[in-house]
DNA sequence: TATGAATGAGGTTTCATTCAT
DNA sequence: AATGAATGAAACCTCATTCAT
């Protein structure tokens, strides 16, 4: 197994002006990853971008990697508080309630910053890929897990988890896509009332909820 | 806009034995890019897995770039072909029988290799990547399309349009997850019998077929 | 038309010690091009030859090109400074004077660096070529056009074009190839004497002067 | 000192056939140099543009050397041919006469292929250089040289050798320039004769002939 | 004799990273 | 803390040349 190179920022800003640097520096590496591509992402390039020196940026990340990894942090973090919201929601919720807010939480997670998250995901080395970006997959997964062996009796799938992987995948991925390549169907609730009933009617028994 | 390179093969194989070579080469190329990942398939290292030299690589292909795309194109043709297959099939069936057809050819489609499939969705150049990758997914989506359109009195959705983005979104997402993560789901046909439920209790409205 | 690479210098050097470098790097590709040749002279020799590594080269010159074309940039800057000098003197001299001042700068001019003249005038490519190196014929051929023009009454030949032509032309390529193949002549004041009678005798009118 | 390559042709062609080879390979070779330029010529672009394959090219020259050193054999030889010519007739002509033939020859000589002449001047290796493409200026600096001294009492200049030294140089750089960069005044005989009244009072003294 | 596939040394160039200032 | 000059391994790619067919 080849040495796993250090990722975590090598030094903690402590004055103001240092953690400002950091934050430039991140939104530069964010700004020059969506706008120039992974491959011309140089560290240099970066660097510029944020209008400091090659050097300043080698004082808080140790190398290219971390800074990658130190975005992606920020950026699940944000995609998980929204998330996180959902779980509380959903708790209790009658299906109906509990899948829209399901769609709408993932539709507001995926809309942060989708063009950094299609990066992200697909340029993540697999184990820090695993560690963070499909922690939010995971955790959404778990959800609705839960969700389903909680209201079993109402569900029509008999294998929980390859409904719930069926739903995350298809909540996901639709709300991804749409956030991507067709944001003018974003612009009212259609899509999500569509989604909402092509996941409920997949999940729930008639109901007259 | 920005000067394209070529990608086109340099020059023809008419020997045997040249044909051969660019046959090892792309081989090999699909090989180091699934074992080694993308930044690591080197033109030398994608020479020495396929036991020619470095110029003979460069006899056929005038990049790296080119590589990939002949590759991709190779990939995207086999998946073609599969999916051809299903237009015929699923011209005058019923809707379920259309629907499981759909969802069999996409299984298929993405089982040819997925790991392969994985690293050229993710890293061709957007452009050569709307040429030939997504061609699958726009395919799909017209062939699900004028389905609907055919079919439009059973059909539930009034935005046909949206119905099919989100039906082709569905079972590609689905489909391309299970080939990826969960290999086990696809030993029997109960993935396929639920992304087919999931589907046409969306689509079609209740009928005794 | 084929696009033009880059040949500006990619960064302008702000410390004292860059700057040093750029000069270094310069003294090395004159040196390396006039000892080795042209074909010879790569980007490793001349780096090398400079004590420097070959990425700082890279980072004050985007291409090998660019290399060139600064040393040419120096050297017939240094050239032109010589011709400069010449016009003031030129201006109101009479004929015999002024051929000889033409020809003491145009030996001084090619004097510079005569070997690296030589290569850089047969290998810049023919844009750049004219661009400067050949300013330096274009220069002197106006100059004289000049002179010949306001003495025309004492001119012997007719076409003040083909004149200045043709003496320019001579001057360049007697002091050109005296100062490449037969340094000797240069000891003494004896070719000087020579040329320009050749060329005082072929423009002007007897006269006491 | 390297060792010297072989430049001979590898193989005598005997058959009529091999002998249009070489010829095709030459006529080739002269053709991308002229319009390619000389880092552009590859041997493998010249098979191409021979029509031959680039095995055929290493049939009849060992090295891409040799194929350049045969050419200039071939142009040298014709460029001399017209010079030879000019000796015959210099021999007991008078100055005036004589002055006009050396100018005329040189015309004539450089005339021949002046882009391919300029291209083989500046790329053949000196010691390539010296023994077949100086040939042409040295034999002229002979044959004036001879004429001098056998013309001595009505010569201008003392040092012989430092005149016939101007007079090649001179009459080969106008020459020259006129063919590659002013081809109109070739289209008659003002330029011969003003290079011939150049030359001619510089060199004799004054005459009724 | 002719072919063209194959070779690989060596060229140009990039970019993550270090370190003196 | 910040700078930016310097580094060099390693990437991409070319082209003179060989050799099996």
């Amino acid at each position: 197994m080849a040495a796993r190179r250090p990722v975590d920022p090598r030094r903690k800003p402590v004055q103001q002006r240092a953690q400002e640097t950091v934050d430039v520096i991140l939104k530069a590496t964010a700004q020059v990853l969506v706008k120039e591509g992974y491959d011309k992402a140089t560290t240099n390039r970066i660097a510029a971008a944020a209008g400091v020196s090659i050097g300043t940026l080698y004082q808080y990340f140790p190398n290219k990697e971390s800074l990658v990894v130190a975005l992606s942090r920020r950026h699940t973090d944000e995609m998980m508080k929204l998330l996180s919201g959902m779980i509380v929601d959903l708790r209790d919720a009658p299906p109906r309630q509990a899948t829209r807010a399901l769609i709408k939480a993932m539709c507001d997670a995926h809309a942060v910053d989708p063009a950094l998250h299609k990066v992200l995901v697909e340029h993540l080395p697999q184990a820090t890929f695993f560690e963070r970006i499909h922690d939010v997959g995971h955790k959404a997964h778990q959800i609705v897990r839960h969700y389903l062996e909680a209201h079993r009796e109402r569900i029509i799938p008999q294998d929980l988890d390859m409904a719930a992987f069926l739903v995350v995948t298809t909540v996901e991925a639709t709300t991804h896509a749409a956030v991507l390549q067709r944001q003018d169907m974003l612009l009212n609730d259609d899509l999500v009332d569509q989604i909402t009933r092509l996941v409920h009617q997949y999940l729930f028994v008639a109901d007259p909820s």
